[in-house]
RNA sequence: GCCCGGGUGGCGGAAUUGGUAGACGCGCUGGUCUCAAACACCAGUGAUAGCAAUAUCGUGCCGGUUCGAUCCCGGCCCCGGGUACCA
């Protein structure tokens, strides 16, 4: 073999790890640049060829960043709590940890053999007590703190005891739940438990009585990113509705600054757009509507309060707390009915009949606050308790779900923004001229919504709100292979432990399943109390938890008395580059910008926003295989004449295909199942079927990067990966063209060899053009790897290996910076190959090359010359000719003669260096 | 429904402050080498017509702006992702 790829990998790997070569530490001498991938959950599938895509990319740069100069963080570790390990050990009793352990050395070793320059150094592992101790701390603060809405930041808790003691809760701006006001006085006569029930309301984290999303199948709430259309991601189960106290984060507190941060980072629109759309900001009023023979309002948020006037009936939730309370005992018994039958619909169900009208009359009427006529309350699963105030005013002529709810119930509907037919449907847009609306009457939307919410606050009835739609996160799981809470209970009264006892670890328990009561399985552990005897907390904290602050942690990995020193994080600062999927979108990438925020508050992150600049690797899609069995038959057809029989197609292992060429005999020996198939050939071979699918064992067409790595070696996987396409799109996996590349990198080599497979490169002076080929891929690679278009970078390089080989260019000025070129990419055969020239030093110290302008510049221009824009031939003319002499020069030519017969042209378009356009 | 992306050869893709459409690679066809194969190398390869030079058409569809449009504008179709009685 002529480059013998597996030896020479395995040589620098070794090499790389003996040296340490990509340990690093702060060095003040230099620029840092930290570079991020997301870490995996270790699944016991291992990685596929999608995995390492990101990784691959990353890595380029990082490697490209140091030999610009910069003192780069690069490092990996493993999101180690998950639900499949635990699934797991229910099935089988064994310990999470273990299953755990062994996947992280599997995928270990697989990323070992791709040979990343991560500084394993720094390694962390979620599930780690040493790394969740500091998950725990940042709860505890999480706890020990509220949210000043007027300063926009987190506070100690103490500072509002204090407030308290002095002057009660009244006129506070604090993110918070609803809360009665009470005084000084009344403050301090109060019992401990009932402080710190009322504490509890303002704490960032706290225990809290809710509607939570139940999954009985996994056995535990989850958060409402981690449910899709009424199913759990996860696993797909179903997902109920259930009152539950749980923890939550307050995470609503941060919304404005959570949706302002976005302006501020370098991430794609569409992930953006994604965050902005699930925090949700929307601007209006709350408006109160007193209730007819009852001593309470109706509070309701709109955005449209110009629309007041049109206001003919009101919906409240079926949950709503005044749904009893106002309901005449007339419609008692259908409003118990309706709700009822809300309240068992499924999440699943009231999707799937959107479009069906329901409701239910109260005999409650509220007074307009306006115009004082009575307005009908009606109970209807259309008004969502969770948003807004549960309760709706309708206003049917401008809102279409009000208006579809109007006709249904025949209610009346009246216009009050004109520019609509009402006849037909609701006019929903924002412009228009207010009719029918007393002193709004005459003015423009715009104009209408900021003079009624004057007029509603003059009036003591209503104020201008912003509503998000973002809602607080629900923080427990009712589940073993998770982080403990830092967390104890004295009278039912929650309780942080002393930090001094961090980490809590997670107990040993008998089984991983739920008590017989129904409690999480923590509560199976003995002794699981304080030292004073006191209950631990029984659940455990969510996926997201270990994930959030995980960018920090790296920058110090060993310190054991901080999350990270403040000589660390004043030199790494943040994240410059982030890579991972874009699945995170609403749940990581929101939680760990909230995690960093309030760390930022207390002073231990110094940059507002965690990822400067954020990509998202497109996914990398399966391409399936198909053989095509006549029904009831073991005899396969080939594509091309399955027409003519009838078959049923069958997935078969892509890795027995060979551009979509079945090998028949491992065919047979797949399964026993096809030991004896016949076949059906189209000239002597099998044609096979193909379509692009997900990367899933059940298609059969996962591809390993083990097998690749053995068969064409490391390198030519990360050219190929590269070279599959732009690094944001998704695009399929197609084994077959990998050969091209290693061919690429085979080329690579030969350049630096003879015939006899010698090292031979000599030190003559390059050529003119050898040095135009060098440093014009110098530029090319330079400005693609700074935007991120790797596969160009591939092309660029195979280009310029075609014309070295070309011009039989063997010398060392040239193929010594162009090893340097390459490495980042291809880092072993470069290794090998700086080695080979001589030198000592890895090949990972250089510094990249820099190209001269002088070795590109151009004697001649090519101008395509085209008549009526079409090119009809080209010429060469001298660089720096003036546009008046290329119009010369073009139109003495024979063959412009040719295409203007005589004609004298009307117009010459010369742009300089780009074309010439003759119009005739 | 709404919000983001995106539609280019047989395939992955390249080229945009509007200037030679299809780089690079795969596949395919033919050839050199070989007893044969593998490897390697050479030539061709958007469609149509033609022996050929060449011509016409061609970047989802229809129209517009322009000397010139894959790129800009208007209207539509399709695919992918996000989200949804969010008031």
């Amino acid at each position: 073999m002529e480059y013998n790829f597996t030896t020479i990998e395995q040589k620098w790997q070794n090499f790389w790890r003996e040296n340490k070569s990509y340990q690093i530490d702060i060095n003040t001498e230099k620029p840092k640049y930290y570079v991020l991938d997301m870490f995996p959950y270790p699944s016991g599938a291992g990685l596929h060829v999608g995995h390492p895509l990101g990784y691959i990319a990353s890595d380029i740069y990082s490697r490209f960043k140091r030999q610009k100069g910069f003192n780069v963080l690069h490092p990996m570790g493993y999101d180690a709590y998950g639900l499949p390990a635990e699934q797991y050990a229910i099935q089988t009793g064994q310990h999470p940890a273990i299953t755990t352990e062994r996947n992280i050395k599997r995928y270990r070793e697989q990323l070992d053999k791709i040979g990343f320059s991560f500084d394993w150094n720094r390694e962390v592992q979620t599930c780690d007590p040493s790394y969740y101790k500091w998950t725990q701390w940042t709860f505890i603060q999480l706890f020990n703190h509220y949210f000043d809405n007027e300063l926009q930041k987190a506070q100690p808790i103490n500072r509002l005891i204090k407030i308290f003691e002095k002057s009660g809760n009244e006129g506070l701006n604090i993110a918070c739940d609803p809360v009665d006001t009470f005084s000084a006085n009344q403050w301090n006569n109060m019992a401990e438990q009932q402080q710190q029930t009322i504490l509890m309301n303002y704490r960032l984290a706290y225990l809290s009585e809710t509607m939570v999303n139940w999954c009985p199948k996994l056995g535990t709430v989850l958060a409402n990113d981690e449910v899709k259309e009424g199913f759990s991601v996860r696993g797909g189960h179903l997902v109920e509705k259930k009152k539950m106290q749980q923890w939550l984060l307050r995470i609503t507190a941060y919304s404005e600054r959570l949706l302002n941060g976005l302006d501020h980072v370098d991430w794609s629109e569409s992930l953006k757009e994604i965050q902005r759309n699930w925090i949700g900001r929307s601007e209006g009023a709350t408006i109160f509507f007193p209730v007819k023979n009852h001593n309470l309002s109706l509070e309701v948020f709109t955005t449209r309060p110009d629309t007041i006037f049109g206001s003919t009936f009101m919906v409240v939730a079926p949950e709503h707390e005044y749904t009893n309370q106002i309901t005449t005992p007339e419609y008692a018994q259908k409003i118990k009915e309706y709700v009822t039958m809300a309240r068992n619909r499924s999440e699943r169900e009231r999707m799937a009949e959107v479009k069906t009208v329901s409701g239910q009359f109260t005999g409650a009427y509220c007074q307009h606050p306006f115009s004082k006529n009575p307005i009908p309350v009606y109970v209807a699963d259309y008004v969502l308790a969770g948003y807004g105030t549960g309760a709706i005013m309708a206003v049917p002529a401008h809102d279409s779900r009000d208006y579809a709810f109007a006709k249904y119930f025949n209610l009346p509907i009246t216009e009050v923004v004109s520019g609509g037919n009402i006849a037909y449907e609701s006019y929903d847009a924002k412009t228009g001229k207010m009719i029918n609306s007393d002193f709004l009457d005459g003015l423009e939307v715009e104009d209408a919504i900021p003079k009624v919410i004057n007029r509603l606050e003059d009036k003591g009835i209503g104020s201008r709100r912003i509503n998000f739609r973002l809602r607080d996160a629900i923080f427990s799981r009712q589940r073993y292979w998770g982080e403990p809470f830092p967390v104890y209970y004295k009278n039912n009264i929650p309780h942080m432990l002393d930090e001094s006892k961090l980490p809590l670890e997670l107990p040993e328990v008998d089984k991983y399943l739920p008590t017989e009561s129904g409690e999480p399985p923590l509560a199976r552990a003995t002794n699981w109390e304080t030292d004073e005897g006191y209950p631990l907390e029984t659940n455990t904290m969510p996926g997201f938890a270990g994930s959030s602050a995980y960018y920090l942690r790296y920058m110090d990995p060993h310190n054991d008395s901080e999350l990270v020193s403040p000589k660390a994080i004043q030199y790494w600062q943040d994240v410059d580059l982030y890579i991972g999927g874009a699945e995170h979108a609403t749940g990581h990438l929101i939680y760990s910008r909230f995690w960093n925020k309030f760390l930022f508050d207390i002073g231990v992150s110094v940059k507002e926003e965690p990822f400067k600049k954020l990509i998202n690797q497109g996914m990398i899609q399966g391409r399936s295989n198909f053989v095509y069995r006549v029904k009831g038959t073991n005899t396969y057809v080939s594509k091309g004449l399955r027409k003519e029989y009838d078959t049923m197609t069958i997935h078969v292992d892509v890795n027995i295909v060979s551009n979509d060429i079945l090998d028949i005999d491992a065919f047979k020996k797949w399964n026993p199942e096809y030991k004896d198939a016949e076949f059906i050939l189209e000239d002597q071979k099998y044609h096979c079927g193909w379509e692009i699918e997900k990367m899933s064992k059940s298609f059969h067409n996962v591809v390993n990067p083990d097998d690749l790595i053995q068969k064409y070696g490391a390198d030519t996987l990360r050219l190929y990966e590269m070279f599959l396409g732009p690094l944001e799109y998704a695009k399929p996996w197609d084994t077959n063209g990998i050969e091209g590349v290693f061919r690429f990198i085979r080329k690579l080599w030969r350049l630096y060899h003879n015939a006899n497979n010698e090292f031979e490169v000599g030190d003559g002076q390059p050529t003119p053009d050898e040095l135009k080929v060098l440093h014009k891929t110098i530029k090319k690679i330079t400005e693609d790897i700074e935007k991120f278009s790797f596969n160009t970078a591939v092309s660029a390089f195979m280009i310029c290996i075609n014309e070295l080989t070309e011009l039989k260019c063997n010398k060392q000025e040239i193929l010594s910076p162009l090893a340097i070129l390459i490495s980042p990419f291809a880092p072993h055969i470069a290794e090998e190959l700086w080695h080979l020239l001589g030198n000592n030093k890895s090949i990972v110290e250089e510094n990249y090359p820099v190209y001269k302008e002088e070795y590109i510049a151009e004697e001649m221009d090519l101008y395509p010359v085209s008549f009526n824009g079409k090119t009809r031939f080209k010429v060469e003319i001298a660089a720096g000719a003036t546009s008046k002499e290329v119009e010369e020069t073009v139109l003495k030519m024979d063959e412009a003669q040719k295409w203007l017969q005589g004609k004298t042209p009307r117009k010459v378009i010369i742009v300089p260096k780009k074309i010439v356009n003759i119009v005739v």
